[in-house]
DNA sequence: CCATTGCCTTGACTTATGTCAAAAAGGCGT
DNA sequence: ACGCCTTTTTGACATAAGTCAAGGCAATGG
């Protein structure tokens, strides 16, 4: 229980929030265990609150006609997720999926949003939150319109190896083929990019490991594109 | 001033705001006025407050290093733009430009915050803004990313068929080359496309107005794709 | 130790879309 | 009506990336 308190508190959405606030917090979100590969709502579902994962992973993604699947996001302990409907009032957009055995903590609508509009600080928070969000949409489409592939892969390694607090290795959080659908591409379309990197002597990758070998070269091809 | 007040009153961010705080609102606006094609902001800038368009329109777009731009939205009167940075509190992720010559309301970030932070309903509708704007930007993704330029168009133009309430005369608001920008293409590549709807009798175009012989066929290709 | 399964890679091929260059079609002011 | 400009269209071509099919690799469990 206490752990819960803990992830709140870290939770971008309630940071800097006095105590008392974040006990009422806790006490209106209620705990759902996942097994992972779950569904935890589907685009169209009505909206009826949302979540933050406390423990595990969940992708959100949307799937085309033909059954192609494109990954949004892919969320970590402290993240929300499917808050969007909760102000628009409409039906979830995307569908969300654990890709790990998960904890999370459902918020249902009528009680966050009776708690928001009594709590200034609480609101500011959350349109943080949501311009955060808007803005790394925008960096996606940014990519996915103005760069190719490689750029997008470098830009993903770059934001990889910042996350991890490394400059030479890092290592996928995920698998090769989920990666390919974070990037708007396809398993072998990755496959043969990562094998051209490593031809270049940009990286070298072994399973899930990536050494990079040139890190101002791959932040140059994130900028530019072409891979030549 | 009047007509002002008008626009305020009648823009998503504020509706349903009481009088008194529609005057509140007003006060703290500043009026700005560009010819067309001026810029407003540039990526990069620092963010000292948001805009709100009063009249004439504004293309918010990202360039890519070779220089190919990407339109990201065209908003008209009503519509507010830049308010991600003021609650990220970062610097504007995007470039401004008037596309029409343009009045703008400019809202200096400290005044704003300073009343949103006192105003329960005005945050809530500042999350149901920008919760619609992440919904859209979902379906931009998933639009990128899902589907080729065919239907992507479909969409459009479904949507512009939508928006100006007639189901078979739609016309466009913006040239073709800023359309294919907003599509993610390049001119060529529209004009191709639209000469091969033509072709198959499901649009008939005329410089700027475009028939739409066949709404569910677009709604399908819209749907599914392929443009055989 | 082998077989099964899921994940990843490779090869051959197709196709959508971008590039470059030039012509055609529209606006607009004089 | 004229030339000047921008926008749009067309054509020939190049290429990034998707499709299909097969094979390799690694981990897991009998």
């Amino acid at each position: 229980m206490k752990k819960i308190l803990n992830i709140i508190s870290e939770a971008p959405l309630f940071k800097g929030l006095p105590e008392d606030q974040l006990y009422k917090i806790r006490q209106i979100a209620i705990d759902k265990f996942y097994d992972k590969g779950k569904t935890v709502f589907m685009e169209g579902n009505d909206c009826d609150g949302f979540y933050i994962v406390a423990d595990g992973k969940v992708k959100i993604y949307k799937v085309s006609f033909e059954g192609k699947e494109h990954i949004l996001h892919i969320y970590g302990p402290g993240n929300p997720f499917g808050e969007v409907p909760v102000f628009s009032g409409q039906k979830f957009p995307a569908n969300a999926e654990t890709i790990l055995k998960s904890h999370l903590l459902f918020f249902p609508r009528p009680a966050f949003v009776d708690l928001i509009s009594n709590n200034p600080s609480l609101s500011m928070n959350m349109l943080a939150v949501l311009s955060m969000r808007l803005r790394q949409f925008t960096v996606q489409i940014e990519n996915l319109s103005l760069k190719e592939v490689p750029g997008r892969l470098a830009s993903y390694l770059v934001y990889l190896a910042d996350e991890q607090q490394t400059d030479d290795l890092v290592s996928l959080t995920i698998s090769k083929g989920q990666l390919a659908s974070l990037l708007g591409t396809i398993p072998e379309t990755l496959s043969r990019i990562l094998a051209k990197m490593n031809k270049q002597n940009l990286i070298e990758v072994s399973g899930r490991n990536i050494k990079l070998f040139n890190r101002s070269g791959l932040e140059e091809l994130a900028e530019h594109g072409k891979l030549q």
